[in-house]
DNA sequence: CGTAGTGTTGAATTGAATCAAGTGTCGTGG
DNA sequence: CCACGACACTTGATTCAATTCAACACTACG
């Protein structure tokens, strides 16, 4: 197994650690070329090109706006701005979050390349979060109203962007059942386990990445303080599960991680 | 203001009790009766059907299986179901749950008349959860594959179900917040209002109904204890911002519990 | 009429929050 | 290039909201 080795920590938030890291040397289109097209995509077999071919990957390329790239901190879109468009993460990544009457903000999402944002505004016709790059990172813009009408003419892109929607809607329940009945040890544990598998669907290291976002992003997301993920962290690496140094992190026993949520790891 | 009397306790599962109780005696149509069309259901305006136009709605009507009744405790279907089909609520009411490991349930929603139920299934082609009807309750399922074909021919209802389905997951975010970061009061408050508006959708009185629902089944869904949810129930109750008995619940103060969630009310 | 399920209430316990103090890290501008 | 300031993170002590444990009342239904 190649387990890519973590750059230095002077290079812990460079904007390709996250993303190129492990891609072949016949892959050398840097991830943040905005003239990259969704058939030359690398992310074309886990974002919206799934399952369409070659004509249709290129009607839906007629639509896709690819802008320049977002600095760490940049906003997507505000929290009831006006539902436009959706975005696949080319890379890098983001956190949605609400801004509580408090003023506290309390993150719903991450999203990391090849994911979809925005959904949450189709029915509003307004977003309902704020989004924020994470990191350097870069975006496809899809106009909803050319994706609707696209998916109208190409049933294969209708059944995928439902199955998509679907996706998002089952994976909310599940965040619903982790956060109504697990402890706060069962909460981070999945969500490394979660961002594990994220990171291997776009071919990373699925035992050794970096964390994009803060304790507190983590904290928020899983209804948990910064202090109880710092404490949760410290106590899983004393039990030899993980090792944190800062944002690098690696999983050294799946097996048991897995266990403290209760999945059988025949 | 007519709120509507509600009946002596010895019907107050009554499977009617939830549906007709404030129709006008212009629709006496009975709300399980299976004969009815979508033209003439006298949820239309809400279901699927909106912003169809005659001949769309009649298309619809074409695809849609008006199931026999279902008996309180009865099963839609079952985790790792194969999805086929999704289904809206036309009478009563369902609640979804996954059995934890530990063999404990987690309640991850409740339905209603006028909404659609099973899409978590969408993704993966199997129910990610279990569906239960509550009470007496009647539903039409619609078969998704004809749903999708039908989907392709009316842009309107292709539309239309996009809105849903993006309700849907705003719908499930917003609870993702409420279960971060709300109290248990702030939780039961925002559970009570977020009912009231719902009965207020399908005609019913927004301050007086029934929770067709246990107080077990709304601590699985809030993430907390059945003692917990009974605790404030009391002290509502005492505060004098809602009048419980049993099954039966009246909000006598709308804006003090909105206010308890952080609302405005101006 | 009895029993299982549902709901309430009280007392003790506890997991995570809060409060507090400190260290580490990064980006900036002198 | 270093020093500074702003965050980000950690760790400890204390508090508190909600759970757990326990006992009992009510309701509904066969």
């Amino acid at each position: 197994m190649n387990t890519p080795s973590i750059q230095g920590k002077e290079s812990v938030l460079d904007e390709l650690s996250l993303s190129v890291r492990n891609e072949s040397a016949t892959q050398k289109i840097c991830p943040h070329n905005s003239n990259i097209s969704c058939a030359s995509c690398r992310l074309n077999e886990l974002c919206l090109p799934i399952a369409l071919n070659k004509t249709e990957i290129h009607q839906l390329d007629e639509i896709v706006e690819r802008n320049r790239p977002l600095k760490k901190g940049d906003h997507l879109y505000r929290q009831n701005d006006e539902f436009r468009s959706v975005f696949a993460v080319r890379s890098g990544s983001f956190k949605s979050y609400v801004l509580s009457d408090t003023g506290q903000g309390r993150v719903t999402g991450f999203y990391l390349p090849g994911e979809i944002i925005g959904m949450d505004g189709i029915a509003s016709k307004h977003y309902s979060n704020s989004t924020q790059s994470l990191e350097h990172s870069s975006i496809c813009e899809i106009p909803f109203s050319q994706l609707e009408k696209l998916s109208h003419q190409l049933p294969n892109l209708q059944h995928h962007f439902f199955a998509i929607m679907g996706n998002e809607i089952a994976k909310d329940q599940q965040i619903h059942t982790l956060l109504s009945s697990y402890s706060a040890e069962e909460r981070t544990a999945s969500f490394l386990l979660g961002l594990s598998s994220r990171y291997a669907r776009v071919s990373l290291s699925p035992t050794r990445f970096l964390l994009p976002m803060t304790r507190s992003d983590i904290g928020e997301y899983l209804g948990l303080t910064v202090e109880t993920v710092s404490r949760i962290f410290t106590s899983l690496q004393k039990k030899g599960l993980i090792e944190v140094n800062n944002r690098e992190i690696e999983l050294t026993d799946l097996s048991a991680l897995r266990a403290i949520i209760g999945v059988d790891t025949c």
